[in-house]
Parts: C-alpha cells; structure tokens; sequence
DNA sequence: CCTTCAAGCGGACTGTGGTCCGTTTTATTC
DNA sequence: GAATAAAACGGACCACAGTCCGCTTGAAGG
C-alpha cells in the first residue's frame, strides 16, 4: 500500500463493478423514459428513481443532463461511427475524400429521421459542447477529408462544415420549414463541392481523383 | 366600449405607460448586472430586485431569460444592425454582394470582442432560437447577398454561413482555441468565395484579391 | 369626477438541475 | 479474513427558472 493507490485498476475501465452496473441502470432507464415521453420530459429525478439510484449517483457519472443525453446519443450513434470510419464505401473508407463527404452529409441529414431528438436534447444547454468526444471525432473526420481535398485550412472548415450539421439546425430546416432531405442534401453537396473546387479547381465535383 | 376594446392603443406600442417604465427598468437593471458580473451571473430574481418590480413582470415583459437576453443583445446590436443596413459599404449597400458577404463576416467575427458574452447568453438555452427577429434580420440579408451571387438556394446558403457566424461558435475558437481573427476571416472569406465560384465560375473572386 | 375592466403587477409557490457530505461498498494488502 | 483507504452511494438540500392568481393601476366612457 505504499504507492499502489494510483493502480487500483479493476474493472475494464477503472471503473468499480458497481459503478459500472449503475451506469447501466441509470443509461437504461434513461433510455426507457426517453422512449416513453421523448427527451424533453425526462427529468433526472425520474431517471434515478426508475433506475433506483440515488441521484448523486447519476451526477456522479454524467456529469449533468447533458451528459446523460449524450451518452445516450452516443450509444444510438455508435453503428453511424463506425459505418463512417470502418464501414464501406462511400461512407467508409475507400471512396475519394469528396465523395465522402458528400455521403458524410448525406448520413448525417437521414440519420436525424432516427437520433434527431436525442441529438437536439444533447447538444441543447449550456450551447452545444464542441469539447464532446464525439464532436471531436466527427471535426477529425471531417478535417481529414477536407485535407485530402487540399483545403486551405481543413481544421476551420471542419468546424464550418460541423456547424451546419448540427441537429437543431436539420430538426428545425426539416420539420419547422418543412425542407426536405433532397434540399438539404443537395445544398450540402454544393457547399463541399464548392470547398473543394476553391482549394483545386483543376478538380471539379468527385472527378477522376 | 362597443368594440373599442380593440384599439386601446396608448403608449407607443400599445403598451401601458406603466408596463413600458418597468420595460426600461428591467433592461437598465439587467444591463447593470450584466456589466458587473457577466451574463452567466444574471438571475431573474436579482434583475427583478434590482429594478424594483416582481418576478412575474420580468417575465411577462421578455418571456423567460433568453428573451431578456435576447432583448439586451439586440440593443447592443443595434448599431450593428444598422450598418450593414444602411450604413457605408462595403458592409452596407453599395458594394458589390461578394464584397458585402466578406465584410459582413468580418463585421460579426470582431464584434465578439464587444457582444460576444451576451450574444452567446442569448442564444443557448433551449438552443438557438432560430425564429428570433434578429437571427432572421441576419439570415435575410445573407440570403439577398447570396441570391445577388446567383447561389443555386441562397435560403439554405443562408442558414449555412449564418451557422458558422454563431457567438457560441467563435467565442470558443477565439478563446479556447486561440483562434485570430485574421485567420478566422480568411477562413470565411475562403467560404463565401468558394460559393461564388461554385454559383458561376467566370466570376473568380473579386478580382486579384 | 366616478365607474369599469382589461392590462399589468408582484411575490409566494412549484419543478427541476445540480451540490454536499455522512455512510456504505469495493478492492487491495498483509 | 481483517484492516484500510479510496471510490461510490444516496437523498437531503440549495438555487434558480418559470407559473399562478388575487390585487392594483391606468386608460376610456359617461
């Protein structure tokens, strides 16, 4: 016990083993309630005591609501994820970077159809949390296409290109105004395509690459 | 008082001469507090204490606390407004739309320095409030500069640049990123003549920019 | 002036997010 | 398996946004 303290690892993350069955509880819960009366009425009293938690214990863990909904966006989102870093092309690896942008954009503006709510509730509160893991790794996707496509600054065109993709925005252009996917798509494709035609206009739209 | 219910109009605005002093109360109260603590220390009891009205008035008057710094936002962005309205180009009339589009994202960008607290108090909570008056001021102008450029929908052009323009947004890449507003500009000014191109390629750029 | 009544007022009240801290559990070490 | 300390727990507690409703004010008609 002389130094051991900083190893107490134990569990697959570090995380004690009732830690981790909370997390569960309270994820699942969460997501019952979510199902239930939609993310707006999911209160985190109500999340702990479905959960049978003390709600410290959901603070402990989340954070704030915020954080419980993007966990739970986070698990919704996972297949998305991986279709963009791992699945096939277009999405996935393979296809030339516009090309994958463009199918980025595509996936994003459809998938709100399924994870918008819960998006939406996430990115809601204290402004969206570009800091979020997943905010990251969608900005680092991004940017790395955009370098592919010789952008000038591919890193501030990624928090650009990010912005646009947010689900306030798409739930409010889809559903508020009644745009459809195809408007919202084919703009999307405008704007990459346009990016990229600026930082090389030898190469027009996906062309030979 | 056969139908003349109607058109009690009095005040300015129809409001009571009463209700617009508490108006100006509550704006001066909250501009104060705001001043001294920041946005993020505004309550809706100390702003209604400090003006010396209930709480219900305050939000009778603005709703809930985005309202409130909805309104105070909008009477630090007035002069701004003004500007690219009818002051002199190229961020008013009388450049050409290019160069108005340019201007007016550098405008917003270094406004930050100023509004940027408030701007962004406003606009979280609930998530940006899209339908507000002065988000769709901007959106409109965005939208006839962009229309002047021949973009194929100048109405989603809009909600794409305007997205990028959030205070959220650069606020974060200004402070926590350590963005410069050099470069958050070129950035922007490589958005919008990407646009251009893309709309009618003859037109590259303003000229040797 | 007096009456009338819609508009406005205010502050007690409620619901919910988030904190705090004394108690309990868990993993480790001997 | 007992001791130990860090981690986790839970629910009382607090702060603040937003509502409600009985009371007041002020504009307009008589």
């Amino acid at each position: 016990m002389q130094g051991e303290e900083l190893l107490r690892v134990t569990g697959d993350d570090g995380e004690r083993t009732d830690a981790a069955r909370n997390r569960r509880l309270i994820l699942d819960a969460a997501a019952e309630i979510v199902a239930t009366c939609g993310p707006e009425r999911l209160t985190t009293d109500a999340v702990a005591r479905r959960a049978g938690v003390g709600k410290g214990t959901v603070f402990r863990r989340f954070g704030n609501r915020a954080g419980l909904m993007h966990a739970l966006a986070d698990e919704a989102g996972r297949s998305f994820q991986h279709a963009f870093m791992a699945g096939p092309p277009p999405l996935g690896p393979g296809a030339p970077p516009l090309e994958r942008l463009i199918a980025f954009g595509e996936a994003s503006i459809e998938r709100m159809r399924f994870d918008g709510q819960i998006l939406r509730a996430a990115e809601q509160q204290g402004g969206p949390d570009l800091d979020h893991p997943t905010q990251q790794l969608t900005r680092l996707h991004l940017f790395v296409l955009l370098r592919g496509l010789h952008v000038t600054d591919p890193e501030l065109g990624a928090y650009q290109l990010s912005a646009f993709l947010n689900a306030g925005l798409l739930l409010h252009l889809q559903e508020r105004r009644g745009m459809s996917n195809a408007r919202l798509i084919a703009s999307w494709r405008a704007l990459v395509s346009a990016l990229a035609v600026d930082a090389d206009p030898r190469r027009t739209s996906p062309g030979p690459l």
